[in-house]
DNA sequence: TCAGTTGGCCAACACTTGTTGACCAAGCGA
DNA sequence: TCGCTTGGTCAACAAGTGTTGGCCAACTGA
């Protein structure tokens, strides 16, 4: 038959691109190595063999790197609409950060990787802009919240308005806020006479 | 022993705050009916016969009522405060929303039950503050996100800046993206020279 | 040629899960 | 007193899970 008797490496890796799409779409508990395997066209023991655990396939397939800019390098007026944009060009593109997403609803280890990647990417690409280094883990993770968020509505709940806006849409909206929180001199600008952002 | 032999309503009662505090803490998948039985002082068997099936039980104990407030009774700018005050006091005291957000993590049945307490509920509710009908709906699924992304943030991943900061602290932040995403007249005030909110 | 490595499959184990059906006993109305 | 409803337990079934170990066959290098 088509035993091609693939290279080894190349099947881990088709095991890891099968896997990431699992979880992504079902998340960890409803994923099997059983259909993992199924649709990798490979014995579920394999699977094993490869990664050696359920759990260490997640975390070979979670490994994130979110690719963030260097907001230092960009003007701070669009700081926001660029944050907005990189996550939801890469939320479309790649599932492995919604599996993630999915399983840390139910998986505190899933939650801490979550945290680890907050702390280790988000606070730390944020921190430069922000205006006060001591609050600037809170805005970053107000920031995330809202990020979250709209990852939440629009790839998990599938919200029907959320679905329906064009990337430029959510850009429009959602930048401002992230802006916001990222750079706003107090907690309520938009209650004082004052302007936002550069004044 | 203390087979007091309990009223029934009395029994059903009991499972059911169990089985909300199980699904709230470890989701739907991870929540097993011997574990509540257990902790209700009941055998499985029981449960099954109260409910039919875990699926059942589940949606028995995920009957929510948002028991929003009406919008149009309360000044503009306190629309965004009310709302966030309301969502966080909700969350902190009773799981039951947070079960169902953990559980539409994974299945989509409850991701339909979130999407209809969405639209009878909190588009409902704020439509009416919204200057312009037909962007009703999509205002109120961008202010769900902010406000699902807290609790994703406070809640499930546990981020510490959002788990530090208090009700007040929340709210100072969070209200004035909420009062922009319902009230405000264009998608980026922040980015012209007018006012938001009321001119 | 021949031994060792490597990719792969098969069958089974051990366990947990939701679910079912048989049986029991206390209370209650006639 | 008898029979029915009701709250309850027990033991098992059937299915699905991650995981293991044994075996096979192709390739590779000496």
């Amino acid at each position: 038959m088509a035993d091609t008797r693939r290279s080894g490496a190349e099947t881990r890796e088709r095991i890891l691109a099968v896997a990431r799409e699992h979880f992504a779409r079902q998340g960890f508990d409803r994923t099997t190595i059983r259909a993992i395997a199924s649709e990798a066209q490979i014995d579920p023991s394999m699977v094993m063999r490869y990664f050696g655990s359920k759990e260490e396939l997640f975390t070979a397939a979670a490994a994130i790197d979110l690719a963030l800019p260097d907001l230092t390098e960009i003007p701070r007026d669009e700081v926001g609409r660029t944050l907005v944009t990189h996550f939801v060009r890469m939320w479309d593109s790649d599932g492995t950060l919604m599996a993630l997403l999915r399983r840390a609803a139910s998986d505190p280890a899933a939650a801490e990787q979550m945290r680890s990647i907050f702390a280790a990417q988000v606070a730390r690409a944020v921190a430069p802009v922000s205006p006060d280094p001591s609050q600037a883990p809170r805005r970053a993770a107000l920031a995330a919240s809202q990020l979250l968020g709209i990852a939440l509505g629009r790839y998990v709940l599938v919200l029907p308005p959320i679905v329906d806006m064009d990337i430029d849409e959510i850009v429009a909206w959602v930048a401002p806020t992230i802006d916001r929180y990222l750079t706003a001199e107090s907690a309520q600008p938009d209650q004082d006479p004052g302007r936002v952002g550069s004044s």
